[in-house]
DNA sequence: TCTACTTTTGACCGTACGGTTAAACTTATT
DNA sequence: AATAAGTTTAACCGTACGGTCAAAAGTAGA
């Protein structure tokens, strides 16, 4: 019955995602996401084998899902800034809704390496900066930014969206001796990043 | 004998940063801890009575240590560039030193976010970005920087700075497919991130 | 209804781990 | 040398956890 075959399968994947994002792969117990799924601990090794295998299902795909929300970068049709807006705007939308994937992503990718690796196997980043930098040539060379200069600009943009959620808990709560609630921070954020990174770029 | 009490107690506390930057609460066991110190898993809860008790201890030094490298932002003699240049600096060095800090730190306060409120207790943020507001109040407001923009901007260099060591299994990835080594990247950070914040922070 | 197959379960296994205990060893004091 | 105190060890305990197994329950086709 592939119906029910699949409602199970997908209701331990779900629960496994849950349980994994909160307590990454050493803190997660099997019989939490057994119990998460309503299932038995037994019927859950007959679905994944093991916990390793498990995991790796679910963290392929939840670092797709995040990579891929970096591929407006490299789309065409808007200028430098507007691209920058609409990247600050998207991005930090999405980890607005996803806040726990920064922390589950950089813990897991610290904890083994390799797997990373074996994600960007199939990415040509020199290929991705060069396209980038084709894109917005006359925009960057009248700023004086050069092509070896795009990892660090790139990186420094994903850093500022990406920070603020990874380090959430430290973030959190110095804005709270400030009276300035998070998410108001993060909204604020959206904003201000794409103008202090327009800035930074466009002397 | 105060003197090999000395000595035993700080093998331990060694052996356990070591484990626990490398491995994390979860992942660090108390007998690889012994075993680093040269000692029995028996002597060790003989000092330390509980894992909890001894990973409590490192981390609080450790969150200390990185904590003070934030000073320099509020130190008074420099003008407002020349302190950024100074702390971009400083603290990415201080970060090639201590590559696994920041990992370490941001996973652990993911697990217990309480932990991270006992330690900014005793410090009052509001006082600090205006004292640091205070010092450079005519380049800021020469620039129409407020004073309700300092979070923002005080978090996006420490993003900065931080976010490539946080993430440093990605970002090697990525870099290495460029033919780029991390360290050189870093190096290079640091004139880099200097020269991107003052432009942002200037218009 | 019988049979063959997949799905689900409860009970169980081995082990790794945090922690304890009681005794041995070391050191200092008298 | 005797005693008391702190230090170190080997052996052990309880349990939580990942994983297995054999049998039960459900399903579908002949």
């Amino acid at each position: 019955m592939p119906d029910e075959e699949k409602l199970t399968e997908d209701r331990i994947f779900e629960a496994a995602t849950d349980v994994f994002l909160d307590k990454g792969m050493d803190g997660a117990r099997m019989q939490d996401i057994a119990t998460l799924a309503g299932i038995n601990k037994a019927l859950l090794h007959y679905y994944f084998r093991t916990k390793d295998q498990l995991f790796n299902a679910v963290f392929e795909m939840i670092a797709k899902e995040v990579f891929k929300k970096f591929a407006p970068v490299f789309d065409a049709n808007l200028t430098l800034e507007e691209k920058i807006r609409f990247f600050f705007k998207e991005h930090i939308g999405f980890l607005q809704s996803n806040p726990r994937l920064p922390g589950f992503i950089l813990n897991e990718v610290r904890r083994n390496p390799a797997r990373i690796k074996k994600l960007l196997r199939n990415v040509d980043f020199e290929k991705l900066w060069a396209t980038f930098y084709e894109q917005h040539k006359k925009e960057l060379q009248k700023y004086n930014l050069s092509e070896a200069a795009m990892p660090q600009v790139i990186i420094s943009i994903a850093s500022i969206s990406v920070f603020p959620f990874a380090a959430r808990g430290i973030i959190e709560g110095i804005l709270d001796k400030t009276g300035i609630d998070f998410e108001d921070f993060i909204e604020e954020r959206k904003e201000f990043a794409a103008e202090f990174v327009i800035k930074a770029i466009s002397t």
